[in-house]
DNA sequence: AGTAATGTTAACCATCTGGTTAAACTAAAT
DNA sequence: ATTTAGTTTAACCAGATGGTTAACATTACT
């Protein structure tokens, strides 16, 4: 049976292993590895089973590549505004906007990325590892010579990078549970969303005061 | 194949039932519902697999009886001690102390919880949505006080529990990514939630400062 | 002791699942 | 038109997986 929620996007004129590669990104974004289906792909693929392996052989080798493509369009991101020249406030700023509304396009790759992270984390190490090198070089020595210039206290860029990367990431992945929490719909947690985008700058620029 | 990562654990002196559900937690806590097998838990109980269906009927069935018992003794810890009337700052502080320490000895519960919150939304929902009535209560009007007295910034409760849980939580999730980024050891990474203990809450309380 | 209820085992089963195969279709190259 | 390479399909397969059954063992009850 042809699953309804997938086949919507899956536009004829894109060629075989590209409506493929959407329909698995798809799926194995909402089921992850163990639960995704190689038939529940096809179907959405709208194409017969044995086209998957065709195109990549197994549903090991697929996964890895819809993996490598998802986080290799995340990642840099993350990584790229920080470690740009420009004043701190600015790129915290900027970073937090840019995040919330890609996370609020895309909300359930954190946990598609984290849980694989689980099964698979020496991939991930590699994969983010090498991104890493050099791109928060300028980010460790801005909050150096700023902390001793004495214009914010002093902050390990492991802390900073993990209050930022948390605040930002962590509600979406615990977005039922807000939402239980503290009753909000679906609109009421965009505006939720909103907020953050003011109250989280906000937040670790305070802390950093001298 | 008995797989030794588990059996160590199993005493026999615990009633089957005991050791099944014992063994049942590890396993999926580390695999997820779709990823564990009812043979591996078998084998981690060290009993035979129809034992597992004798006890609790389906696979289903035990992952519940096991997601309830993890989430029951999870959320209310969560909100036991910022429902208690006492000042902010130390409720923050003991929060966050406590939190850290169940999370170092428990690291996969987060990810545990967060997964299959994906496919049992409704479930989780119910099960944490009791649990929240009323104990928040005190903490909302704390909030609301002290931000009337002049002593604290005013922010929404939702805000201020998802700064509280994202900050102490997604470290924890994070954990492989933020050891390759910065090449922690696992030691390093002792020290680093060590260091958060006290980080959190300063950044916490210094946000509020009018 | 005898019997009923409970606990345990091994063998078995239906279905699902990832993966394969060989034949058929298509379209470009000769 | 024939060949050739790439593409698609339907049928099939072996192993894994959740679940069942019926016989056997143990404990509790009378």
């Amino acid at each position: 049976m042809v699953n309804s929620l997938y086949i919507c996007i899956m536009e004829r004129d894109l060629s075989t292993e590209e409506r493929i590669k959407e329909a698995a990104k798809q799926v194995f974004i909402i089921k992850g590895l163990a639960g995704a289906r190689m038939q529940e792909i096809a179907d959405a693929a709208n194409i017969n089973k044995a086209m998957l392996h065709y195109y990549f052989r197994s549903k090991d080798q697929l996964f890895k590549k819809i993996f490598d493509e998802v986080i290799g369009e995340f990642a840099p991101k993350i990584l790229s505004i920080l470690g740009e020249k420009r004043p701190l406030e600015v790129k915290v700023k900027d970073f937090v906007h840019q995040y919330l509304d890609m996370l609020s396009k895309n909300p359930f790759i954190p946990l598609f990325l984290i849980s694989e992270l689980r099964d698979q984390p020496e991939h991930v190490i590699e994969k983010v590892g090498i991104k890493r090198s050099g791109a928060l070089d300028h980010l460790d020595q801005q909050l150096k010579t700023e902390a001793q210039a004495g214009n914010i206290r002093s902050i390990a860029p492991a802390h900073f990078m993990a209050n930022l990367i948390s605040l930002s990431i962590f509600p979406f992945l615990a977005k039922p549970i807000l939402q239980s929490m503290f009753q909000m719909s679906d609109e009421d947690f965009s505006s939720f969303i909103e907020e953050r985008k003011v109250l989280i700058p906000q937040l670790i620029m305070s802390s950093l005061k001298p």
